[in-house]
DNA sequence: TGCAAAATAGCACGGTCGTTCTATTTTGGA
DNA sequence: TCCAAAATAGAACGACCGTGCTATTTTGCA
């Protein structure tokens, strides 16, 4: 068995008691305001920054007031970790899960490095919170910087047990260093983001997919 | 020739007018102020980002009153701009001038990588305005960004001419993309920032340097 | 050495920030 | 329908922000 986090994608734990209600009941009142607020920061969030979120601002925008915002969270660090908590929540809805319908493998990396491109695509227009954030919080400790990094690592961990599977598979070389190859296509999606949305470079989407080619080329079986 | 912009990195013009001093005489007192002040703030800026830095924490840094440190800028904005160049002058003569020395070719293109990974694993510690400062305004028009990706762009388009000046040497394999080769080594710095700064994973470096080394295993000609 | 000019300080302004405290309104079960 | 509890609003706070204005100090050539 590999030697990184063997709990996949379920880490984030589940809003901290969650008021004890009783069982599964319609979204009390003030459930449904604070996913609307929710949903409101992380598209914030995404442009501007977990940092660049306000307090005033989340209530112009859901036409709050700044307390009413403020209650549902009782701090402001509180909010960003909700954010990203949400951001992380739809991450593996879009990217994650949908791969585990592809064959164990070479095919079940392929799916999630599809989907994960698929993503980056349209936030290089909204922006990614696990970019932006990692900039914002790499030397700021703290419970938010803790909650976007393991986020990323297990999203990159699972990633990264996507390929150990296919090595086991059989669909990689012998001589094949997970780590490595998943760092390589990490690197990808970050060169992608950077240059299509920071410099504007047009053709990154296609250097992204070239460049997973040419991993696959180097890491892959040739002939089965 | 190549489509790139074929001036090097000499972009960012040299400070507007400088004062008109006659010619070259020892610094003037504000010059040298100034220059400390920018000394300072580029040490804050690699920290906490471009967007961070705030005339006030400057002062207290300096030791000098708020309107004094303003007075040499006129505007956080221009304050910013200049951390810009500066940061973009040192990256020059510690990155780009000394690969000059490399011979034309694959060795040159090493020698750009090589240095570049050297400040990058220093940065690491101390953070990066090329990368933070593509987050924070990646979405943000203005001087500052204007700045910034002109200064980023300088620096890749003279990785890129390495590139090609390497395939025009018959080092690499007539079909390699160089664009494509550049933005695949862009890549690897960039994982390996994000990794080794933000997740703190260890073995980053080998891995970027690894990355490189397949790069090359694909790109350039095995035997000559 | 004197004196204009440059550099720096001091202070105040209007604005935004997160947060607290105290009403007021709204909600939803008994 | 009533009423406690939950949700929201409103106002105020201290802190920091960039910037403009006016002294005051320092500089460096004549």
């Amino acid at each position: 068995m590999s030697s990184v986090a063997e709990n996949a994608l379920e880490a984030v734990p589940a809003e901290a008691g969650a008021k004890r209600a009783p069982a599964r009941r319609a979204m009390q009142k003030g459930q449904q305001t604070k996913a609307a607020i929710v949903e409101a920061a992380l598209g914030l969030a995404t442009q501007i920054g977990l940092e660049g979120l306000s307090i005033g601002a989340l209530a112009e925008v859901t036409q709050m007031s700044k307390s009413g915002v403020f209650a549902h969270f009782g701090s402001r660090e509180e909010m960003q970790i909700s954010v990203i908590r949400e951001y992380f929540n739809r991450f593996e809805q879009e990217v994650f899960y949908p791969a585990l319908h592809a064959d164990r493998g070479l095919p079940r990396v392929e799916a999630l490095f599809g989907n994960w491109m698929k993503r980056v695509a349209v936030e290089i227009q909204s922006g990614c919170i696990f970019i932006s954030g990692a900039v914002e919080f790499d030397d700021r400790p703290g419970p938010v910087r803790d909650a976007l990094a393991s986020s990323v690592q297990t999203w990159l961990s699972a990633l990264y047990r996507a390929v150990v599977l296919a090595k086991q598979c059989g669909h990689l070389r012998p001589e094949a260093d997970e780590q490595q190859m998943a760092f390589e296509i990490h690197g990808l999606i970050l060169a992608l983001h950077y240059e299509a949305r920071f410099l504007k470079n047009p053709g990154s989407i296609e250097r992204a997919n070239r460049g997973f080619s040419n991993i696959l080329a180097r890491y892959a079986i040739t002939s089965v």
